[in-house]
DNA sequence: AGCAAGATCGGT
DNA sequence: CCGATCTTGCTG
């Protein structure tokens, strides 16, 4: 068993967001492997971080953010594109990173569709689940940083966070 | 019950 | 730059 273990999620969503650049993103369906570095994510930190979905409070929709990491919290944006991301931090500390691209495939609504990955994957455990899981990968991961992308509504201190980190090739 | 806005993308 | 498309959370 080469998957990360669910300790491995359950630390500060700062610490885990660089940490899951170029690890290895598995999804697994009837007939096909699919095998995919991670190689660009975004992190979104508690009730205070105005971008963070879990700044409206808990509701139906943010309930998984509060949970242990190591889940996934699945939704819809723009009536058409899934975002994928991977709950982080300990119980009651909501928190996320949003996978927005993975090798040869940029941006989060197209990680989803080349996945195959829709509401049916909200609140699946990355250790247990035999259909996505994310897999250990030995690696310096070298990456730099910007603000998040599509935020602009959160206000300047907020949008200004330089917490989207993007995998260097060098 | 109704409405505005959104962690996007592809086509003009 | 604009339209697609629909869930969510807020307001009344």
């Amino acid at each position: 068993m080469n998957r990360l273990p669910l300790n491995f999620y359950q630390h500060d969503v700062l610490e885990i967001a660089p940490e899951l650049l170029g690890r290895v993103l598995v999804r697994k369906t009837d007939n096909q492997l699919y095998r995919y570095k991670i190689t660009e994510v975004e992190a979104y930190r508690g009730e205070e971080d105005l971008a963070c979905h879990a700044s409206k409070g808990r509701t139906m929709r943010t309930e998984i953010m509060y949970h242990n990491g190591g889940v996934l919290y699945i939704y819809l944006i723009y009536g058409m594109y899934w975002m994928l991301n991977v709950v982080t931090g300990l119980n009651n500390n909501p928190q996320a990173v949003l996978i927005r691209g993975i090798e040869g495939i940029n941006g989060p609504g197209r990680v989803t569709k080349a996945l195959n990955i829709d509401k049916s994957f909200y609140g699946e455990n990355l250790f247990f689940s035999n259909r996505i899981w994310i897999e250990k990968n030995e690696g310096n991961s070298c990456y730099y940083t910007t603000p998040r992308i599509g935020i602009n509504y959160a206000g300047e201190i907020w949008k200004n966070k330089p917490w989207r980190f993007v995998l260097d090739n060098i």
